[in-house]
DNA sequence: ATACCTGCAAAGTCTTTGCCTTAGG
DNA sequence: CCTAAGGCAAAGACTTTGCAGGTAT
């Protein structure tokens, strides 16, 4: 936590209520969540609203603490980017449930040649797996 | 072409001015579509509007010709599933410009490992890899 | 003949911005 | 103090739906 706060100064945010509250709630944060998940959540529904929280969200992908993922039909969703980031998710197409999968990077090789062969900085990527999960089928 | 206007057959669908336009323009795609890329497209610009390649997209993607992509950040975008249909793509974070991955299916193992550990079925998935490009930097 | 399909317009949903106020450093 | 951050309301950007009329089978 003070990790972070202190990369925020670093990056000249200022330290605010809705910031500390913001960073914790993404800190017990099992699975990536939206911007609608936070605005939900009872320690942030009443210290600030949906811009504020929307605000914060991209400051916090700006200074790199932060990920944006697509995997969700309609509207993003985010993770903090702190320690060991999960970067591959299994996800039921029926029930919509997501569980981070807590594997060891089945593509790391890969992105290093494609960062040798394309000339592309900065690679990370994002792996979905899509199914029927056992109880819905 | 005639393969999947079967399919369509078999499927109750009727084969109509904007399905067959529609198919057609999506067979000639190197890449996964918008549903804004399409509405304008020439050859369907005149046929037929935005609600009816909408709708047809989701009979498409009812049948199991489609498969839906949610790697843009606003907006899904669509492709045949027919032949050799590429998962793994590569994205400028900067220009947005996307190639398709023309490799082996790095995970396919692990998708079958997957299965056989969760009990999910119809496994599939979706790998992005994200950067930024050798012009951009 | 009868479902299914189409087009237009309108309603939703979620994201983003403008602008004035509040408060961190 | 000075400038970034917050809150409210309104504007955008797509997506989705209702309904009247058209069309494939």
């Amino acid at each position: 936590m003070e990790d972070i706060l202190n990369t925020c100064r670093a990056k000249k945010l200022r330290i605010t209520k809705a910031l500390t509250a913001i960073v914790g709630v993404l800190m017990e944060q099992k699975l990536p969540v939206s911007l609608a998940d936070l605005e939900s959540h009872p320690d942030l529904r009443k210290i600030c609203d949906r811009t504020t929280i929307f605000r914060t969200l991209h400051r916090l992908e700006d200074i790199g603490l932060l990920r944006r993922l697509n995997f969700s039909e309609r509207g993003a969703k985010f993770t903090l980017k702190t320690g060991h980031a999960h970067n591959e998710y299994l996800i039921c197409e029926d029930c919509g449930t997501v569980q981070a999968l807590d594997i060891a990077c089945p593509v790391h090789k890969l992105e290093e040649e494609l960062a040798k062969e394309t000339g592309f900085t900065k690679l990370h990527h994002e792996l979905e797996f899509y199914g029927i999960c056992a109880e819905c089928k």
